[in-house]
DNA sequence: CTCAATTATTGACTATTCGTCATTTAATGA
DNA sequence: TCATTAAATGACGAATAGTCAATAATTGAG
């Protein structure tokens, strides 16, 4: 005996259809490329029962984002409950939102899609609060881990710092470095051949500057972060085949 | 005696003025917000005329793009022949993009725009080029600030690193940062009241982490950063009223 | 100055899109 | 069986991007 009536299931399957549709379309062309009418067609309803289901595009769009960043949440809330020191589960953090971008290339793009074009007035307050609240839990869980360094000693911050500076700093060059990385392919042009490599050694190398101990010198954290990977979200991640 | 003809001109001025009025929309509504159509309305000529001029709405953007990047490369180039230390140099480097940031809050918003949506390919090489060297060049000249602190012996890379990697690191950061602050208006319920101090702070941290001398905890570098906004971009920066 | 040739401008037109809603179709259960 | 409720439809209105034949303005040779 399921909780959910057929009908009710048969929605849910539908809904999860129009976004893995809308997901491919905005993967081959974009916003502009994501049309109602097409998704409409493509399931063979009529456009009246996609909007039944989203009441616009950006919905859609917005829903989007926030399947993918409640995955991440739960992936931050494993590297931060894994039991090493506080820097090794730092370390597990920059491995999650590796594996992350690898599952969800298209995140950034969709993220900055939120930000940038108008969409964010056209969502409903509720999935508003959905994403705000998913980006604030993972700060949250990341300061958690820089507050457990300091109370086992292993960070001081200066006076004038706060846990949620050094969060900002690994948070904006993280998403820098993959806003650049997943919608630039002229890197290597440039003198980067491996993007992925240089933002490890430089999220590193800030942690380093904070005076993180033990510093990246005394201590390899690229096994640190390739056993979190295998550990925690080797083989295969939740939630996905 | 002027080298253009009253025609060149005319055409050069409403070009701006096309860019203008662009700006005005993009900033008000967003890449949704600006139309064609309304344009031409404003400019009190038909569409068919506004089309003369940008052969797409794309162009317009990208245009905006350019015209940003390259203020910004006068700015960078400004801070980089400072006559200063290399770290203090690179001070004015952050002083300058601070400043872009300040003069251009929007181009942020376009630029993730241009990446993002499916922009990038409706335009033309020509201007396509023309953004990507404006970013090689602000590369180039930041890396070649690593160089020289490298030369003067304030700077020493690890065997794995190069002056990419330390450049990409400050540009992602720097590209993060500024992306997260003028598109989000929530930092302060987040705990960060002054993001930019944050991105400051963050910045130093990094370079310190780098073992760029002297280190910040043993130099007043935010001193060399208004110091640097004063004198190389104070009072009023070039080509801005 | 005149007027044919060139250039610039126009806006009606097509195609596409989003989102709505009266109408039709299907499901339900008394 | 059939009245009532729920779901699905697609024609429609309103915007928008971009085109292009027709029109207006400019130019410069005779």
């Amino acid at each position: 005996m399921q909780t959910l009536t057929r009908k009710e299931r048969e929605k849910q399957e539908r809904e999860s259809k129009i976004l893995q549709l809308a997901s491919a379309m905005l993967k081959e062309s974009g916003y502009l490329g994501l049309s109602m009418d097409r998704i409409a067609a493509e399931m063979e309803y009529s456009k009246g029962t996609i909007y039944q289901h989203f009441p616009n595009k950006e919905e859609i769009i917005l829903s989007l984002a926030n399947e993918a960043l409640k995955k991440r949440l739960d992936m931050f809330e494993t590297a931060s409950a894994w039991n090493a020191t506080s820097r090794q589960r730092m370390a597990a953090i920059g491995a999650a939102a590796a594996e992350f971008v690898r599952i969800h290339p298209m995140y950034f793009a969709v993220d900055q899609l939120v930000r940038s074009a108008s969409i964010w007035e056209k969502t409903s307050d509720q999935r508003r609060q959905f994403m705000q609240n998913c980006e604030a839990s993972c700060m949250r869980i990341v300061g958690g881990i820089v507050n457990d360094a300091i109370t086992d000693g292993d960070l001081r911050l200066a006076n004038n710092m706060t846990a949620e500076v050094l969060v900002f700093g690994l948070w904006s060059m993280n998403f820098g470095a993959y806003s650049i990385i997943t919608s630039s392919d002229s890197l290597e042009q440039v003198g980067l051949p491996e993007p992925e490599i240089a933002l490890w050694h430089n999220q590193n190398l800030l942690l380093d500057g904070y005076g993180w101990t033990p510093l990246s010198s005394d201590f390899d954290y690229f096994h640190t972060f390739e056993q979190a990977k295998q550990e925690l979200f080797g083989g295969r991640t939740p939630n996905e085949p």
